[in-house]
RNA sequence: GCGGCCAUAGUCUAGUCUGGUUAUGAUCCGAGCCUUCCAAGCUCGUAACCCGGGUUCGAAUCCCGGUGGCCGCACCA
């Protein structure tokens, strides 16, 4: 436990340290627990990361949207985050010991009829019952009620909440997709935004926030399409590392490789709709940056699904500083939210399947941003060692904050001057880079190593005599000696992978 | 929210028990000299006692409250 938590901290120090993010915000104000900063370079890393997610999604064929973060109490309360996002607690009179009450009561009257309750309700409950403290015996006080939304006001007197997840904000918009979509379905969208949950103790600083970025991609669908599903073709013979509910029961926790088509076969998914889409999260995961073997997907047991959700799987990766993580949620919501907004709007939510309404089902890939920039930072951290004396990341270079440094090899002018020009012609072909002058040539390399920079130009005298530069490798810690007229060109492909650096080693 | 432990330059840290000079050291960072590819060297420099109150002639040090962190409980739909 204890390298675990020392190993985030060494993560928590290098990304304070080099402006990945700062926190708990605002920090000259003592800071409150749940709020982060990004700095420069957690700021370009999620801008990698979301770019990363925009584009897997427009090549799957989903279209992006926004909508506003504050919405009218009515949302919450169709959406069922008014009454079900609570949780209802009672507080112990003598010791002071704070339970929720719903599960105090199952644990001393177990199969007492709590369901829907309300928070009055409860406190009658535990009376009659005879429900007392766990740990000191004494009577509990009233039940109160937490919810898990931040408040506002809209104007002078209308309640509204900030949203906690994006997708309720998605569902509204129904209607319009109708209309956008020509009433063809299935229909894709997805959002990037800003989501709030006002947790009662977040730890685990950049896993468990108040205010992070939420990513949230819906198919909209036929039940019939679910199971007639032509784009599984294209990946039934993907394999994927699977740890299905049945095989947690029976006590695994090591996910099987499998392709597609066989957990299909199997089972393990019920529609090749959904299958699709366990996939389509899992290749986001991908393009990332994240390695196959630092990630799994687990099947929620019946027990731990929610409500609505008719199955649901879970992208976890594997951390140094937490373990096994939680990323990603794919869940299978059946028309639950859009029956439920048709009810309380009274808006027709429906499309005609074969002359009958239908209200279609949703599908869903769900997860926030920071939880995956924290383990890529994780995954990627390499320690120090006899040839590096820093701790550096090994960032894939698609997605390393910045991709290119320049150095003139010292800071003469007769080198400044072309180096100057090479940075400009780099930062003109679309490249995040970075100038330094600063300490020696070793140090400069140190640097870009500890923020994970892949690839460092240098100019030096040979430069001025023929026209070279040297590019250097982060991972390998060699050079290559290049025209400065193929730099650009070989620096994109570098960076896209499309040619490994250990190819360009003349030996 | 509760209990235990904790909070000193950007980062890591000494000092706190036993109150008393200019608050220790490392590293980082900046400027200069030097330097033709992996933390060189030399010179100079910037930079800290979490916040608020109390006790005291005097508080980084003792007391109270707050905020934040870690661990345990609870929570994480």
């Amino acid at each position: 436990m204890n390298s675990e938590r020392d190993f985030s901290d060494i993560i928590t120090g290098l990304a304070k340290k080099r402006g990945f993010f700062w926190g708990p915000s605002p920090e000259i104000y003592g800071g409150s627990s749940g709020f982060y900063d990004l700095g420069p370079l957690g700021k370009l890393l999620k801008n990698r990361l979301e770019n990363a997610i925009r584009t897997s999604f427009v090549r799957a064929n989903f279209w992006e949207v926004e909508c506003p973060t504050v919405s009218p109490e009515a949302v919450w309360k169709a959406s069922g985050h008014l009454d079900g996002f609570i949780d209802p607690v009672t507080k112990c009179t003598k010791c002071e010991q704070i339970y929720r009450a719903d599960n105090l009561i199952e644990e001393q009257s177990p199969g007492a009829q709590i369901a829907g309750k309300s928070v009055e309700e409860l406190t009658e409950i535990i009376k009659e019952l005879g429900i007392v403290c766990a740990s000191c015996k004494s009577p509990l006080g009233p039940v109160d009620s937490y919810n898990l939304m931040m408040k506002t006001r809209l104007g002078l007197d209308q309640d509204a909440y900030l949203r906690p997840e994006t997708a309720t904000t998605t569902y509204l918009l129904f209607r319009r997709f109708l209309t956008f979509f020509r009433d063809k379905l299935p229909m894709s969208v997805f959002q990037i935004g800003k989501a709030y949950r006002n947790e009662i103790s977040p730890r685990q600083g950049m896993l468990r926030l108040r205010e992070f970025t939420q990513t949230e991609g819906q198919i909209f669908i036929l039940e019939e399409d679910e199971q007639n599903w032509p784009q599984f073709e294209d990946i039934k013979d993907e394999e994927l590392p699977l740890l299905s509910y049945p095989a947690q029961e029976k006590g695994k926790t090591e996910p099987v490789k499998m392709k597609m088509s066989e957990a299909l076969k199997k089972g393990h998914f019920q529609k090749p709709a959904y299958a699709w889409c366990v996939f389509l999260a899992y290749s986001i995961f991908r393009n990332m940056g994240f390695s196959e073997e630092k990630m799994r997907l687990r099947q929620h047991l019946e027990t731990e699904r929610a409500h609505y959700a008719q199955d649901a799987w879970d992208i976890e990766v594997y951390t140094e500083s937490f373990g096994w993580v939680e990323c990603c949620g794919v869940h299978d919501r059946g028309n639950y939210d859009l029956t439920r907004h048709q009810e309380f709007s009274k808006e027709k939510m429906h499309v005609k399947v074969n002359q009958k309404p239908g209200v279609p089902n949703v599908l869903e890939i769900a997860f926030g941003v920071e939880r995956p920039l924290f383990c890529l930072i994780d995954n990627a951290f390499q320690p120090e060692s006899e040839e590096r004396d820093t701790d550096w990341l090994r960032f894939p270079p698609a997605v390393a904050p910045i991709q290119v440094a320049v150095f003139p090899l010292m800071g003469k002018p007769e080198l400044q001057e072309p180096a100057h020009l090479i940075f400009d012609e780099i930062v003109d072909a679309g490249f995040i880079s970075q100038y330094d002058v600063g300490g020696s040539i070793g140090k400069r390399y140190r640097r870009q190593d500890e923020v994970g920079t892949p690839f460092c130009v240098t100019i030096d005298y040979t430069t001025i005599e023929d026209g070279t530069v040297t590019v250097r490798d982060r991972n390998s810690m060699e050079q290559i000696r290049i025209s400065k007229d193929e730099l650009i060109v070989v620096l994109r492909k570098l960076v896209k992978g499309t040619i490994q650096f250990e190819s360009l080693v003349v030996r």
